[in-house]
DNA sequence: GCCAACGTTGGC
DNA sequence: GCCAACGTTGGC
């Protein structure tokens, strides 16, 4: 999951009650898909920084709770309203996050593609935008190893 | 600040 | 259904 650290970082879901925020805003029908069709509780999430001076892996977080209607696309003075959302039709999905881990060091753009199997990732390839998007179970083995942290998981899902 | 890439919108 | 225009993202 990629975040503005201005915007919301790492810091700021550390310092949340119990840990936990609802990923809410995701308006990208990509996105969307992945948020409610095939993330579930247990999945391990990898939080990237985005659009700083050194976009980076900085953590580890963990979904809590399935996806369920985004309840900011239905408030009119909500950053990320939209009127196609209804009650009855909510277009829009969220799910809930767990803080687990900050690496001991940022995993940056230089060291993801300077890694045999982590240069193939999606946050790497020119132009991507996806601000949820799929990690494979050797990354996110990569990304512990080269971080030196135990997998974190309490459910024992894959990304 | 620049600019390439992408998704969405809306006229036709 | 096509496609140009536009707004946004995000690396650099």
């Amino acid at each position: 999951m990629k975040s503005e650290p201005g915007c919301y970082g790492l810091q700021t879901l550390k310092d949340e009650p119990e840990q936990i925020t609802c990923w809410d805003g995701v308006r990208n029908y990509q996105a969307r898909n992945l948020l409610r069709d095939r993330i579930r509780v247990g999945d391990g999430v990898l939080f990237y920084h985005s659009n700083i001076r050194w976009p980076a892996v900085v953590g580890l977080a963990e979904v809590v709770r399935d996806s369920y209607p985004d309840h900011t696309a239905l408030d009119p003075n909500a950053d990320h309203f939209d009127p196609k959302s209804s009650v009855d039709n909510p277009v829009w999905y969220m799910v809930d996050i767990q803080y687990r881990a900050t690496l001991p060091r940022p995993l940056t753009r230089v060291d993801l593609a300077g890694h045999p199997v982590l240069s193939g990732m999606g946050v790497l390839k020119k132009g991507n935008r996806l601000s949820v998007q799929p990690v494979s179970a050797a990354e996110w083995r990569a990304i512990l190893e080269l971080s030196g942290l135990p997998d974190p998981l309490t459910g024992g899902r894959r990304p």
